[in-house]
DNA sequence: AGTCTAACCTAGTGGCCACTAGGTTAGAGC
DNA sequence: GCTCTAACCTAGTGGCCACTAGGTTAGACT
């Protein structure tokens, strides 16, 4: 088999029990094993699992970076663009079930790979967030201690879609409209609502 | 020292200790050694990692478990209700530091202790949800595929939740006010309106 | 045919980790 | 003072796992 096949066969198996098992409850003889090979072979074309973890992480984050890049553009309202990117991320979680798993799966046990894990997540984290930023709205429908709740909205926003996303995949007959109704739902009329005053008070 | 307090002690080290690396990265060596004692003793008192891990999971969802209890009754109006029990929620968050992190740290990579742990949390939500579904108010704010939509709304309401609890341990100076009125911000106007008409669709 | 590259293998190695066998110490009750 | 309980220890053991040394095979090119 050519490099770039057993390679690939190599990073398919990887995500999949990287996904189900986590870093550490995956090891180099299974993943070997399930791309029928031998963990030699493995070491032939990656330098270590950490390495091999941190290739398929950055991939994953990278194709999840650009469904919104190509989804969170164009000049109509902002409700349809965000419910069309959140179609686009659904509907890339659903053409690949162990990218998402492997992505959201927590952590690892291991500091360095968590620190690696976090690495990666904030720069795709940084570059989404850099789609909302620059739109004109984002003061209005945020609020004003922008830093600081710009990042809780990204907190609010990634545990529903990630929460979703897992659920989903346990669930896989429900339609991906059903889960998009939901997440906007969930988010966009909140957010909405909140910056037209009706934004909910201890007082109130 | 006495066999309760040992026994106390080894509970406090286990809970930090599997927050910070889970339950693979977290060593029974370690473990004891921040107890004080060495890793016969801490048999002394549990019958195995799994056991010590399986009484600390079920003691913490209880005392989470019992919080919704304590605050999601009363005859005041539901947002106030729902509000009050986030408040006491995020308390418990910050009063628990340990307890948090390990119950919401996903996934294990072991099959058998992630079995177990989605086993405890099911029972858990199992019971908070009948606190929801013993509202009259349920259907209309959950709409009519009522399972599936309570399970989604459970999902979303766990995602921010979680979400933000563990933000804000890497935030500790953010009042737990401007926490709660997040989380109450998101969820809770959306729902409602969701079930006024506004519900958001493809078409609009 | 001969050479070179690289895909692949067998058979380890050292380190960590959950867990234990077997014994010592110390305090409580008599 | 004696006994009994239980809290605690030293010193392992066996198993798993990431990683490797050192080789064989097979196709590509000359």
């Amino acid at each position: 088999m050519s490099a770039a096949t057993r390679r690939a066969s190599i990073e398919d198996a990887a995500t999949a029990l990287f996904a189900e098992r986590g870093y550490q409850g995956a090891s180099i003889d299974e993943i070997a094993r399930r791309s029928g090979v031998t963990p030699p072979v493995l070491y032939d074309h990656f330098a270590s699992k950490q390495d091999l973890y941190r290739r398929l992480l950055e991939r994953h984050f990278a194709e999840l970076r650009q469904v919104w890049r190509e989804n969170f553009v164009g000049e109509d309202p902002p409700a349809r663009r965000v419910a069309r990117s959140f179609d686009a991320w659904f509907a890339y979680i659903e053409a690949h079930p162990f990218a998402g798993r492997m992505l959201f799966r927590d952590t690892t046990g291991d500091p360095k790979i968590e620190a690696m894990h976090q690495e990666v997540a904030a720069s795709s984290r940084a570059a989404i967030m850099g789609l909302f930023t620059d739109q004109p709205e984002v003061e209005r429908v945020i609020g004003p201690e922008l830093e600081e709740g710009l990042e809780m909205a990204w907190i609010v926003m990634r545990g529903v879609l990630q929460g979703l996303a897992m659920w989903w995949y346990e669930h896989p007959r429900v339609p991906r409209e059903r889960i998009v109704a939901t997440a906007m739902n969930a988010l966009w009329i909140g957010w909405e609502r909140t910056q037209a005053g009706e934004a909910w008070s201890a007082e109130g």
